[in-house]
DNA sequence: TATATATTTTAAGTACACTTAATTTAATGT
DNA sequence: ACATTAAATTAAGTGTACTTAAAATATATA
């Protein structure tokens, strides 16, 4: 499959799941930074490979195969960011950028020693799940969205939804990463920031911030 | 610079520093699996781009630039092969069908990272120097081929010449690397093949192998 | 329900990296 | 020197992944 083909399953995926809603073609084509006639173009030789389910005017959705194909790159690419933050120390934003390229020209050999050099870690940076070899992804546990914590609650990171690549950069200024222990202390309702302790500092975290933290309660 | 591109330089380069000569069209044509004709092709773009000199039914010659830019992707091959054999712990064959793919998916910051990891070697898996960061390539020492050692002298191994796909492995197989002391004990002119012993073992090397294998005298 | 607006698709065209087949040019032998 | 042969080039065409602009279809609003 080419890198195009690669990387429009892998967005249909991320999109499908991340905000469970029917995506639009103009949407895909936002993110892809293509046309929406390219959009069009590719749900129409996809489908005829059995990757997606399409018909003019209507929803794009992932059959099974392509499902499973997205799963293998998106296995490929949360490898690679952990191999270049964590053994490589390259910074996020960085790491996003050379994980989007690698992702395409490996191959599963080199993806499974990859993994076993890495010590088969079961999360990403950002406390997503890694997909096993046969595109299978593990079951999340149920985590609280860091705007829905109460004040004086301490709470541990559990993941972020990183879109937007500007964050890549806050993420990276506020060490927010999986495992981080945060306590609320106070909510803005203004605009979504708020204040919290982090590693004994206070800090005020933007809405846009916020709404990406997802959070393990208890366990101190 | 696209993939088709960084190969076209990069077999330039090698051909015409390994073999020291002009190199034909359907030469080159044959080593990159394409037909005569998309090399006329791609000599005219790159001429225009600067990176090779070029007049019709002439030889073709790297300049400067077309030079420099072989050199950065030869470096990202070799670092490459490096990491997925001594770290990854693959096989040659595999590590060089890796290593052409991702060499050109390397940024010039991840090659430096991993170049740092790798505790910035000097020579790569077949003793090949590995190229600077600005694409310049460090003096080799002087070495002797392996069919013009005498018998009864011990060398040490100090480049293998790899150019067919199937030698990888037979040096695999034969633990032929640079460093490896050999000591000569007859060579039969029929065909080349030689007897050696590494490592306190006796054993039989074919022409083709010993052709490809440079030693340094002495040095016990 | 009709119409305005937005989205999607179709049609035509581009760049890239090729291909095959025919032609041109260069090299070689006698 | 000239014909033969081999190599390189040109010409025409292919598939992929796009593009823009126009046409078709949905959707939302009055």
């Amino acid at each position: 499959m080419s890198v195009s083909t690669e990387n429009f399953i892998k967005l249909l995926f991320e999109m499908g799941v991340a905000e469970a809603r029917d995506i639009s073609g103009s949407q895909l084509a936002a993110r892809l930074e293509v046309s929406p006639a390219a959009i069009t173009d590719m749900s129409r030789k996809l489908a005829e490979k059995g990757l997606v389910d399409y018909t003019p005017y209507k929803v794009i959705r992932l059959t099974g195969r392509g499902r499973e194909m997205a799963l293998k790159v998106i296995r490929k690419h949360r490898l690679w960011e952990l191999f270049l933050h964590k053994v490589l120390n390259m910074d996020l934003e960085a790491v996003h950028v050379e994980a989007e390229r690698l992702e395409h020209q490996t191959s599963d050999e080199l993806t499974n020693r990859l993994d076993e050099f890495l010590g088969f870690p079961l999360y990403d940076l950002y406390g997503e799940p890694i997909p096993s070899q046969e595109g299978v992804i593990r079951e999340q546990p149920a985590l609280v969205a860091l705007e829905r914590v109460k004040p004086g609650v301490k709470v541990r990171i559990g993941r972020i939804q990183v879109h937007e690549k500007e964050i890549f950069k806050m993420v990276d200024h506020y060490q927010i990463k999986p495992g981080t222990k945060i306590e609320v202390l106070r909510l803005f309702d203004i605009d979504g920031s708020m204040e919290v302790k982090i590693k004994g500092e206070k800090l005020i975290l933007p809405g846009v911030l916020v709404e990406m933290i997802f959070c393990k309660e208890g366990k101190s």
